[in-house]
DNA sequence: GAACAGGTGAAGT
DNA sequence: ACTTCACCTGTT
């Protein structure tokens, strides 16, 4: 394994068919524990089949065939975008075996085939600012009436689909310009940091190259990002694996690690053993 | 109606 | 350094 957590040997086999790749063999992909992982808020069910979701300004379905999964598009398509996108170049098998007390396992085994998604930077920021004190339906809905109302519209297998709005088309709002979303206290904080972003004072580039603490005290200097918010920014915004988010549903595990986590214990994939314990924690009843 | 939901920031010990 | 509370809104 390279110091990235990266190895060739992972290469899946890529099958092209008309409108769709059919990606076999490597490590185990699960569309189904990485679009409901609590990562991302944009990825849905289709009635045809799998998750459809939006990124990069481009729409994919995604979904499982046998011990395979399947991405709409072409081969083009996957090594232009997905491939980073879905992570699939780093060994999570390689990395969780490095996690090895009792309960982080469990975790393991309940998430397989999880990746941690490479999100835009602005989408993350902004939709974890949404998500502070709420829940996932409306966290979902916020979402997605901020990207009806000033997204651009794209069209995939016949149908609508809306971007994610960019923060300098935020930032051109008039006062009163989210009052649609009907996200209450957090309007204010969605607007100034779209105008932080877009008058670049809010460098993404520049916090992808600082060390994840102090990224991590550079976003926290907008108003309504505090820490929990601010590590969902790094880990799923920037990639930046070592970020460990806490939030209630982490504190509902702590017991399980002498009552306070130690995210230095978990090393440089830290993130990536936090959504296994997050998402471990809030889809089952582990306590026994 | 009260309590709560993937927090934050300010003000109080 | 730790605790408490207000903050919008929608749901139970």
């Amino acid at each position: 394994m390279s110091a990235e957590g990266e190895r060739s040997s992972l290469a899946y086999e890529i099958i092209e068919a008309k409108d769709h790749i059919r990606l076999v063999g490597g490590e185990k992909f699960s569309p189904v524990h990485t679009f409901e992982c609590g990562q991302c808020f944009r990825w849905m069910p289709s009635p045809k089949g799998g998750y459809v979701g939006v990124a990069g300004g481009r729409a994919a379905r995604i979904w499982s065939e046998g011990e395979d999964f399947c991405i709409s598009g072409s081969a083009e398509d996957y090594e232009d975008f997905w491939r980073r996108y879905l992570d699939l170049d780093r060994d999570y098998g390689e990395i969780a075996s490095a996690f090895t007390d009792d309960f982080t396992r469990r975790a393991v085994d309940y998430g397989m085939g999880l990746r941690i998604l490479r999100q835009e930077p602005w989408e993350a920021l902004c939709s974890f600012i949404i998500s502070q004190c709420n829940n996932i339906p409306r966290i979902q809905k916020i979402v997605g009436a901020l990207c009806s109302a000033y997204g651009d519209a794209i069209e995939f297998e016949g149908e609508r689909y809306m971007t994610f709005p960019s923060a300098e088309r935020i930032a051109m709002l008039p006062e009163g310009g989210l009052d649609m979303l009907r996200a209450g206290y957090r309007a204010p904080y969605i607007l100034s940091a779209a105008r932080e972003v877009a008058e670049g004072r809010v460098d993404f580039d520049a916090l992808d190259r600082m060390a994840t603490s102090d990224a991590e005290k550079a976003i926290m200097q907008l108003n309504g990002v505090g820490r929990k918010v601010a590590d969902c920014f790094l880990l799923f915004g920037l990639g930046k694996l070592d970020a460990f988010p806490v939030d209630t549903w982490m504190k509902k595990a702590a017991p399980y690690y002498k009552g306070a986590f130690d995210k230095g214990a978990f090393g440089n994939f830290a993130g990536i053993a936090q959504q296994y314990i997050f998402y471990f924690v809030r889809s089952t009843k582990f306590e026994n």
